[in-house]
DNA sequence: TTCATATTTCCAGAATAGTCGAAATATATG
DNA sequence: CATATATTTCGACTATTCTGGAAATATGAA
């Protein structure tokens, strides 16, 4: 991941409500919630809302797919992988003696099926 | 770690100047590098570059020390392993069938001696 | 087509963050 | 003490981000 991605998605995350947002899609699993359920969610005006998921989804932390009238939101993990990578990597890389382990493997939390 | 200071730690992390700040610090090791050398390292104004480390300070990112006139600045490896930890665990958590594996450990590259 | 629902875009105001010169503080040295 | 160096605080300005009402767009149903 490039730090200009990184920084995306930093940025992304380092606010309360985006941070509550990813948390939500990321409980919800691979089914994902709806903006609409979203907004009943979070309270918040669904400008506000389309605005913050606007954000996560720039930086590739959220994807979405329409279903009819509803847009179906879902937590990326390969791109929160890609940045607890970055992370992991600037936090040893640059001077001998590296000491990190590679980023833990982040997959999608299944509902059972 | 709680959500507010995981918060606090985003934050501080996503800005282009204070993410380089904090590699510069993470490449200089146990040593860590001076205010003045990062005035130097970064070409920003004095009082810029203390809002910046003020708000890395605060997030618990760097800690410092006094010595003399210089004040040595490092990076807290420790709050970045509890940030990757939180991260981790909030990127599976709260649902069943966890697949993350615990949060690599990240320790300070050492000078060689 | 007409109506209802879901979501986004547009717009503008309010709040927060970033920048840096100048003054203040802290420490060391002569 | 006086002077020099290192860093921070203050204050003011600019830029960016956050917020939500109203209008626009998209889809589905009658």
């Amino acid at each position: 991941m490039k730090s200009k991605i990184a920084l995306e998605c930093l940025s992304a995350l380092a606010h309360e409500h985006r941070l509550n947002l990813f948390r939500l899609l990321v409980q919800a699993g691979d089914e994902g919630m709806a903006v609409g359920e979203l907004v009943e969610a979070t309270g918040l005006a669904g400008a506000t809302l389309t605005n913050h998921l606007n954000i996560l989804r720039r930086a590739g932390m959220v994807t979405d797919e329409r279903r009819g009238r509803v847009i179906q939101c879902r937590a990326d993990y390969t791109q929160m992988d890609a940045l607890l990578g970055f992370l992991t990597e600037n936090c040893c890389t640059g001077s001998p003696g590296k000491n990190c382990k590679p980023a833990s493997s982040c997959k999608p939390t299944r509902k059972t099926p």
